[in-house]
DNA sequence: AAGACGAAAGTGGTTGA
DNA sequence: TCAACAACTTTCGTCTT
């Protein structure tokens, strides 16, 4: 069983065809083979403790019992859980006395823990979070990190008046944005079944409210995603990555969808590559129109080939 | 016949007065 | 609050493979 768990987390070979030439994409949380392209294993976790420990008292000092502390459970995961189970630790059956009294423990236990209306509303909200990440299969740090925002966002009193579920939904966009994994707000609201404007608004005022700093996306972070969709091979993704790259350097990059230079991007190296999509496909799985690939494609390969000329 | 191309009009969101 | 504006979409006719 151990063993069995750690032969599971060192993934070293595709068991497609074999290769070692792994990469490990911890931003969109996923192992790729460099040769084949197939993916291998998504939602990878993060391995080994988050602290360092110099020496025996430090390791002592630092080392956990329990479980840690996390963000998505109203109460951070701290109160106690009594079981459901109608036994003692040995097994045994309780007498009919010893039910009614855990009994009633239980409710009591359940009307301390989550106790006034703002609770309620804080355990309702991140389960809420967990359930559309879940949908979306976004990594646990993700899951945190919305519901830490979301927590900030009720401390500044920034709920009332807007909805539970945009909030949540805003704030599992903001996480994503922050740890750089592509995801639109598109695929957001869709997962959390609300429309796309509410998202945005209670996304900006989030923003705005609560002073954080979150950059634009990089077109880089969409390409991965996309050649994975497209099934495109490790050699296409790579020219796709150095054409935004120079696309980059050549300031053609600001103030357009990252959306659509990924795609032109891609669309481009699959052309290089012989292995040719259609606009048309690359267009619906990049949630953008054939024109707006076209438009970028046609300024980047005319800028690129200036620039290679010079 | 399918895909690529491009023009023109329309749409939703941002900006600045 | 409104108009100007840039990016992007929709639509449609034409050209290329």
């Amino acid at each position: 069983m151990r063993r069995k768990e750690r032969e599971r987390q060192r993934i070293n070979i595709c068991p497609e065809c074999g290769s070692s030439n792994l990469m490990r994409d911890y931003e969109n949380a996923e192992i790729v083979c460099m040769d084949c392209g197939f993916v291998i294993e998504s939602k990878i976790a993060d391995q080994g403790p988050e602290w360092r420990a110099f020496d025996d008292e430090q390791r002592a000092k630092r080392a956990r019992a329990g479980a840690p502390v996390t963000y998505t459970i109203h109460d951070k995961g701290l109160s106690t859980m009594i079981d459901w189970h109608d036994t003692d630790v040995y097994g045994k059956k309780f007498t009919p006395g010893q039910k009614a009294q855990i009994y009633r423990l239980r409710k009591w236990q359940r009307r301390i823990r989550v106790s006034d209306a703002t609770e309620r509303n804080l355990a309702y909200a991140l389960s809420e979070i967990s359930k559309v990440a879940n949908a979306l299969n976004l990594p646990k740090n993700i899951v945190e990190t919305a519901s830490l925002i979301y927590r900030k966002a009720v401390k500044e009193h920034l709920i009332r008046g807007r909805s539970i579920q945009g909030v949540t939904a805003a704030a599992i966009y903001m996480s994503c944005r922050q740890c750089g994994l592509a995801r639109t707000l598109d695929e957001i609201a869709r997962a959390a079944n609300i429309n796309k404007k509410e998202v945005g608004r209670s996304y900006r005022f989030l923003v705005k409210e609560l002073n954080y700093f979150i950059p634009p996306v990089k077109p880089g972070n969409y390409i991965s995603k996309l050649s994975n969709r497209l099934t495109m091979e490790g050699k296409a993704e790579e020219i796709a990555h150095r054409i935004i790259s120079m696309a980059r350097k050549l300031k053609l990059t600001s103030g357009r969808g990252p959306t659509g230079i990924a795609a032109a991007a891609s669309y481009i190296a699959s052309v290089l590559t012989g292995e040719r999509r259609t606009q048309r496909e690359i267009a619906e799985i990049a949630q953008v129109t054939e024109v707006t690939i076209r438009n970028r494609y046609k300024e980047l390969v005319e800028k690129l080939l200036f620039e290679i000329t010079l």
